[in-house]
DNA sequence: GGTCCGCGTTAAGAATCCCTTAAGGTTCGC
DNA sequence: GCGAACCTTAAGGGATTCTTAACGCGGACC
């Protein structure tokens, strides 16, 4: 799903203006007009969600909810032209962005890639990559065994490379960012660390690969 | 403190508009100019917040986090016109509302007596955190035991830690927040207040977790 | 005014945690 | 097969946190 989009938009003329503005810039939108179609689609099947607030059926802020709970897909919500108070709500319960209606499609555009060029980076704490879950608010991280027991270390070894998700980090810019600049001794602290960090992910330490004469990446895919 | 209203706005212009029309409007405005003198302000002083993003000294949006640590004070921010990234992200960091610049006087009035008729205070005044019961009214926490007898440093520090469950809360910000700032001595003063609270929680200390190397987090399951 | 009591703070030792180093083994690239 | 890079394990020691006890300030009560 390189560039899926679901749109979720009751108005005819307005969803069809949407999806050939969003097809003419390079996406593949699927439309559905009502917000019982749009319950049980799976969010995680999308790279980003358009959302209309009001709609028959399923009320607009219910879907935003339900998908919340399965999912950190980018959600986009579209809102009347004075409806602020939706806008908050929708803001608070996780939507990434908002446009009013109505809008010049450039507008849509530029605000669906900014909102997958920085994927969660407005404040969400959460970082997923693969099945290693991370939340910062918490400190917290989990994978399918259940949460993890990491020291300071550890834990901000594993959010560094989980930022940077399928990309090779060098070693000295983990240990610039993460260890003690005072001890710059030992080069074989960062192994050490890594190696604890590996045992406990269990099953999940695949992830955390090698790239050898570089550093390390954490792989996106178990 | 019926109707005080804290504004903190560096442009003097607009700042004198803004207080001028909370005072027709039957609003007892107290006016600040920039970040570092809101810095130490006590928030529940005030019904309600209004604050500019974009001021010298202290940025707008530590303000809002810093408020949003001690008290559930509606705040209601200022923002450019095209800012929309900052809407974002103060409203996910629990701002209440927004107006953007330039505004009409009535839009803005009408804005703040929606936030203060809005029921967020009522609903909040009570926190439950796993076995734990706060009542922030009444000022007065309890467990599955029974009520608890707390002094007011361990009461505020449960407060804070319940209004942010489930997150690591910094050594620093419980200090910021809870203790005297002229005795920035000791840091082990803290860690007595934890103890001793920890201690009349009784089955429910668990809950009250230590974070290594960063504070503490008040875990939202028994 | 004097005394007592509640409460925040400080101090100090103990307990715990975890970063680092060292040393020997393993894997990788050539 | 060789050297370099990396992994693992164990142990020392420093840092962080916990607990207990004592101090002192301030308000309440007599």
């Amino acid at each position: 799903m390189p560039n899926r989009i679901l749109l979720v938009e009751d108005d005819a003329a307005l969803g069809q203006q949407v999806v050939q503005t969003l097809s003419q810039a390079g996406f593949d939108p699927h439309w559905v007009q009502d917000g019982d179609s749009a319950r049980d689609i799976d969010p995680d099947g999308y790279r980003l969600i358009i959302l209309d607030l009001m709609l028959p059926g399923t009320y607009g802020m219910d879907l935003l909810k339900r998908y919340r709970l399965k999912s950190e897909v980018p959600v986009l919500i579209l809102s009347a032209r004075d409806d602020t108070s939706d806008k908050v709500r929708g803001l608070k319960l996780g939507a990434d962005d908002y446009v009013t209606k109505p809008f010049f499609p450039e507008e849509l555009v530029a605000r669906i890639q900014a909102c997958l060029r920085r994927p969660n980076l407005i404040e969400t704490q959460r970082l997923t990559v693969g099945s290693i879950q991370i939340d910062l608010e918490r400190r917290e991280a989990r994978t399918a065994g259940g949460a993890l027991s990491l020291t300071p270390v550890e834990f901000e070894i594993l959010a560094l490379l989980a930022r940077r998700k399928g990309s090779a980090v060098s070693r000295d810019a983990i240990v610039d960012a993460v260890l003690d600049p005072a001890h710059d001794g030992s080069r074989r602290t960062l192994d050490v660390h890594v190696s604890r960090l590996r045992s406990k992910l269990g099953d999940a330490a695949a992830q955390l690969e090698t790239v050898w004469g570089i550093g390390y990446r954490l792989a996106d895919r178990p």
